[in-house]
DNA sequence: AAGCACACCTGCTAGC
DNA sequence: TGCTAGCAGGTGTGCT
């Protein structure tokens, strides 16, 4: 579910809502969630005691700074959730993880296809995350940098290539297939073909597009598996313009909107206005 | 050696 | 109504 502008709303939350919160109870009943750590306790025992003193995210990852130094990372991967609730709220089934804090209240992690994980890491910047490149929002490289990235990918696809984390992080298939739209580029060519200026009005489609999903508190589509940490769904998916739109008319030409596969992902675009 | 298929899971929906 | 095939926002691995 999750892409960038989804895990900047779940941060956003956590900031407002756990910061100065302290951990005083560490459950982990799914060992899939906790793959990274193995054993429970050594999951949980670090947990113990500790204060959030600041939510970070790098991509599609949660950091969650502890007061001892320690950093708690979190992927939601395609079906994770973070809620906070009150330790006395019914507990949704696939719930993974439960952190509880002093003052009464639970983060709790949903994932029904346990993709997700929460795991660990000494530092400030994990050595999982090392291949992870610059963030799409935070740290969007130069107009230069991606033209050089675009170019040595001789066979990719656009879309592929922007939704590579190890070139930019955080943009996934729904705003991968939005940026394309607003940058008038068909996410299924190649992306050595394009000219700068093209290169360019991806560059900006990515600010733009990032920028007004995560004001909308990103995209819930009709499962709703994404919603923030109150369980409430984003705004954003009133403004998708192609994806999961397929033969239904482009809002900027009218064209029917078309779908396709790419490297085993579904491709949404408009024939008339995207070159 | 980039790029692809596939595996990892559960749940929902569209179509018969 | 009830079954089942197909599909889903991500990413690590292993093959070509």
């Amino acid at each position: 579910v999750p892409e960038l502008p989804e895990v900047e709303t779940v941060r956003h939350d956590l900031s407002a809502l756990t910061i100065g919160a302290r951990i005083v109870s560490v459950q982990a009943s799914h060992p899939r969630t906790i793959r990274r750590v193995g054993d429970p306790e050594r999951f949980a025992a670090p947990l113990r005691g500790e204060t959030f003193t600041a939510w970070r995210r790098h991509g599609k990852y949660l950091l969650g700074d502890l007061d001892a130094g320690q950093v708690l990372v979190v992927h939601l991967r395609m079906s994770g959730q973070v809620l906070i609730t009150d330790a006395n709220a019914s507990h949704l089934a696939h719930t993974h993880v439960v952190l509880g804090f002093e003052d009464g209240r639970e983060f709790r992690f949903v994932d029904p296809r346990t993709f997700g994980e929460l795991f660990l890491s000494d530092g400030p910047s994990p050595a999982e995350l090392a291949h992870i490149g610059p963030d799409a929002y935070l740290s969007l490289p130069s107009a230069t940098e991606l033209r050089s990235a675009f170019a040595t990918r001789r066979n990719a696809a656009v879309k592929t290539v922007l939704c590579d984390q190890g070139v930019i992080a955080g943009i996934g298939n729904i705003y991968g297939d939005e940026i394309c739209h607003v940058a008038r580029v068909r996410p299924t060519r190649a992306a050595a073909s394009l000219r700068p200026v093209e290169v360019g009005r991806v560059r900006e489609a990515i600010t733009s597009v990032l920028t007004a999903a995560v004001h909308a508190r990103g995209s819930s589509l009709a499962d709703a598996q994404y919603v923030d940490v109150h369980g409430n769904a984003g705004g954003f998916q009133a403004h998708h313009a192609v994806y999961a739109r397929a033969n239904l008319p482009c809002p900027r030409c009218g064209r029917a909107i078309r779908r396709a596969v790419v490297a085993g992902r579904s491709v949404h675009w408009c024939p008339g206005c995207q070159r």
